[in-house]
DNA sequence: AAAAACGTTAAAAAATAATTTAACATAATT
DNA sequence: AATTATGTTAAATTATTTTTTAACGTTTTT
């Protein structure tokens, strides 16, 4: 009786977990992660004590060199830390559980890139156009199209420079006054 | 003399575009599309007219079916739109150059799609969690698995419905007033 | 009505990326 | 000091994705 009802908790619990287990190994592609290693983090998402490699191993079915790889890709996007733990020579790793600071750091990272990438050759490229309209006596297609790139460059410089002002924002938190985080379990004795 | 005036704005020109070019297309990869649909992209955003297939297939020396594929992932993308011409029996395309327009498309669809997915699977497994802290004289430890994986899951499904928040305010463009769209050039006579 | 133009789909080839096995280097244990 | 354990790198393999060539169905022109 007593372990009859021990199993069908077990059931329930594992059944619970995997299903968040396999959606978000599901949507983690977009966030730049092959399928096996957003596997490998949705699994350890529901790891309450930290993981070595042979435990992931051991969990996913793959090589260790996989998980050696894997999991340093996950570091590389903040949403694993190597953790320390007295008496285990081995490396052990937990999970980053916050989405927030995983959101933040993910696209902070992305968009920063871009955005510096950009804004050095629309730079660039604007000094060059500026030139070209200084020739006098210049082809007047030329000329016009000139100005249309120019004109392009300049919009596309204001939208790099929102995306920087958009990381500072994701950075510094202060998004979150604009867009508050709420608890929707809060009102879970008003019903 | 006018001749050599006019070579030289010529290849400023086309240092200056190509400098963007370069640029555009290395980091479109963060954006999901292969390199090859990134350049093709970056490519369009210069032309002031719109492009047949085969003008495409003359730019980047590549087949005619691969832009056809390449340009339709660019439509669902929502960065290139099919225009009409009379006279023109070929199909035409314009890349959309807003790239706030572009921005929202973007990550409002994948954000979104993350949400969706996310809460279905994290709701159902709430549940059932739920139903396991129901069972009584459960084992003490999975008591606190369940308890602890309940607890981390609501903290998800915070943040899911703060991305959904997050997509809302992107489509109806009330985070431009929280991050308005500032126009670097305007001060440009100031200096 | 036949031929040509156009875009797409299907199959094949080429190029990339992921994964594993094997080899290696370093540190810990015996 | 020798052996074992641990993690990483390198080479080889496998799988996936991208790209092309070939074939197809429509539409337009002749």
């Amino acid at each position: 009786m007593e372990d009859e009802k021990q199993q069908k908790a077990e059931a329930l619990l594992e059944d619970a977990e995997r299903l968040v287990i396999d959606s978000i190994a599901e949507t983690m592609d977009l966030y730049g992660v092959t399928p096996s290693i957003g596997r490998l983090y949705a699994t350890m998402y529901f790891k309450h004590d930290p993981l070595t490699l042979d435990d992931m191993k051991n969990d996913l079915g793959m090589s260790k060199p996989s998980m050696s790889t894997a999991v340093r890709k996950l570091q590389d996007i903040n949403i694993v830390k190597k953790v320390w733990r007295r008496g285990s020579r081995k490396d052990l790793f937990m999970a980053e559980k916050n989405f927030f600071q995983y959101f933040s750091h993910f696209f902070g990272d992305k968009w920063e890139r871009e955005a510096k990438l950009n804004l050095t050759s629309i730079n660039d490229a604007i000094e060059k156009l500026q030139e070209v309209l200084n020739i006098e006596e210049i082809d007047v297609d030329m000329k016009h199209r000139a100005e249309q790139d120019l004109q392009q460059l300049k919009e596309y410089r204001n939208y790099c420079h929102w995306l920087e002002r958009l990381v500072d924002s994701v950075e510094s938190g202060e998004i979150f006054e604009f867009l508050p985080i709420e608890d929707t379990d809060s009102n879970r004795d008003e019903s």
